[in-house]
RNA sequence: GGCAACGUGGCCAAGGGGUCUAAGGCGGCGGUCUGCAAAAUCGCUAUUCAAGGGUUCAAAUCCCUUCGUUGCCUCCA
């Protein structure tokens, strides 16, 4: 297996992959908070670490993927308020919705995708332990977890307590010790959902359901905790508090995360109110587009999306998908296999070598373009071999990873193809005719109407845009 | 105020001590092909990597300072 090297937040450097297990991979990533459709700030880790998860694999470990959904917070309980409905039908209303923008996106699923009110018996658990152990404390209704007691609190945000306090935003309350203080399990308020604990009834904190749910499927100990980076502080400094309180093992050995996806500036998030759901774009645009404009920036860098940019990619994208049109209809339909040359499994390396160094993806993405180009000369030239190499270097090998141009030839439909025969074969003769003012009246028009009209030296070929 | 990241061509974006007179994309310019067009293809489009110092035989890459941008410190992917 090559030697695969990921920067970890939590010593702040690149580390080399080395699994708990050898061979395995247990990852969990940060789920959303499903009371909404998911915008593409919410997609970015989900193309991100499906892809990482899917490299894994193609690197040749067996993953073990959990993404969790939040189906209890404020935010859902706000928003079953106000449309008069209960908690639940919001969360499973979302979670479909999540699904369907999954695989618009091709991501596959976790192999768990466990959600919060599964483990409330769990988590009340994972509590009195720490309780137990005088990591936390009850407080009225409410559990806190005792911040101060804790001596590697600040770790993983590098950060010390000393200069929070400084900072001196975090709210003072009498009913915790300490300001920094942070909620395991909340008392009820009127009307909010509950569920009965030692403590009353209540509901569980935010970080509580991660550190569980990660403990249950993963174990005590796994390897990777993605997620974007703003869930560094406070959601994973005290997740890891938690479970590290309680646990004594180190948690997660490798912290994983992206960028935020900025609009203009500011970072995109359905508070601000600037946020572009995955469902508008993937429309307009294709899945392709969006995941390559993604994948083709570092995952730890902030992206400025803008339409601008959407548009340039879409280009691209079109670009690559007619080479992979073309090379197919060169071959009648289907490009046959073809033995991996040399120069394939030189690729296929450069490719894997990319990867290897903190997912370099723009530079795996760059070669897509490559590989294009050079189906398009492969079949000016006549040469089967490279056409059918430089496809599947673009289809097998990188769209394997990224989940990348599933489908070429579905743009047309049978009807429309033997419509379009017609149309072409009059206007061949009209050609021959030198009757140039109706050929080209019938190429504008369809133009018009979205389908592109291409008179090459060996025929006339179409498109639908 | 504290912590962290970043500043590469007109725009987006890799590279992270020598192979960099810097990959790839978008755009632009020119050639080939074509009745014209589109597509394709070929060539050109950063002696320069925010600015100023320093280390080194050698820096876009390391160090310092300044300027600028962003994220987190409160729910957030």
């Amino acid at each position: 297996m090559n030697k695969i090297t990921i920067y970890d937040t939590l010593s702040g450097e690149e580390k080399e992959l080395t699994p708990i297990v050898p061979g395995k991979i247990k990852m969990y990533v940060c789920g959303p908070t499903i009371y909404n459709l998911i915008h593409i700030g919410n997609a970015r880790p989900m193309i991100i670490f499906d892809s990482f998860r899917r490299f894994l694999e193609y690197s040749g470990y067996e993953v073990t993927m959990v993404q969790n959904f939040t189906d209890i917070d404020d935010k859902i309980i706000n928003k079953a308020n106000s449309e008069n409905v209960s908690c639940d039908e919001i969360s499973e209303r979302y979670i479909n919705e999540f699904w369907k923008d999954s695989e618009l996106l091709n991501i596959r699923a976790p192999n768990f995708s466990p959600k919060t009110t599964n483990y409330v018996d769990n988590i009340i658990k994972f509590i009195e332990e720490l309780i137990k152990k005088g990591f936390a404390y009850q407080s009225g209704g409410d559990v806190y977890f005792r911040v101060r007691k804790f001596d590697k609190y600040g770790e993983l945000s590098h950060r010390n307590i000393e200069d929070m306090r400084s900072g001196s935003r975090i709210e003072i309350s009498d009913i915790k010790e300490d300001p920094l203080d942070f909620a395991l399990w909340k008392n009820a308020k009127e009307g909010e959902p509950y569920w009965e604990s030692p403590w009353g009834k209540g509901r569980p904190g935010w970080h509580i359901e991660c550190s569980v749910m990660s403990t249950e499927l993963l174990g005590k100990e796994f390897d990777i905790h993605a997620g974007g980076n703003d869930l560094i502080f406070p959601h994973h400094e005290n997740e890891r508090a938690q479970s590290i309180a309680l646990h004594g093992t180190n948690f997660a050995n490798y912290w994983m995360h992206n960028g935020m996806i900025k609009v203009s500036g500011d970072k995109m998030s359905k508070s601000i109110g600037n946020i572009w759901l995955v469902r508008e774009v993937i429309k307009k645009y294709g899945p392709d587009t969006l995941k390559i404009f993604v994948l083709s920036k570092h995952y730890r860098s902030p992206i400025d999306f803008n339409e601008e940019g959407l548009e340039a990619q879409k280009k691209s994208v079109d670009r690559v998908q007619e080479s992979l049109l073309s090379a197919e209809e060169f071959f009648g339909g289907n490009v046959p296999f073809v033995k991996h040359s040399e120069n394939y499994e030189k690729e296929k390396e450069y490719i894997k070598n990319s990867l290897s160094v903190d997912f370099n993806t723009p530079k795996a993405t760059a070669k897509i373009f490559d590989y294009s180009r050079e189906i398009n000369k492969a079949i000016t030239d006549k040469d089967e071999k490279a056409v059918a190499e430089y496809y599947y270097l673009i289809k097998n090998e990188i769209g394997s990873i990224f989940g990348l141009f599933l489908s070429t030839s579905e743009k047309k439909g049978n009807k429309t193809d033997d419509i379009m025969k017609i149309v072409t074969e009059l206007r061949t003769v009209l050609k021959k005719n030198k009757n140039y003012e109706l050929s080209d009246f019938i190429r504008n028009k369809l133009g018009e109407i979205g389908i592109e009209i291409k008179d090459t030296p060996t025929g006339t070929e179409y498109r639908i845009k």
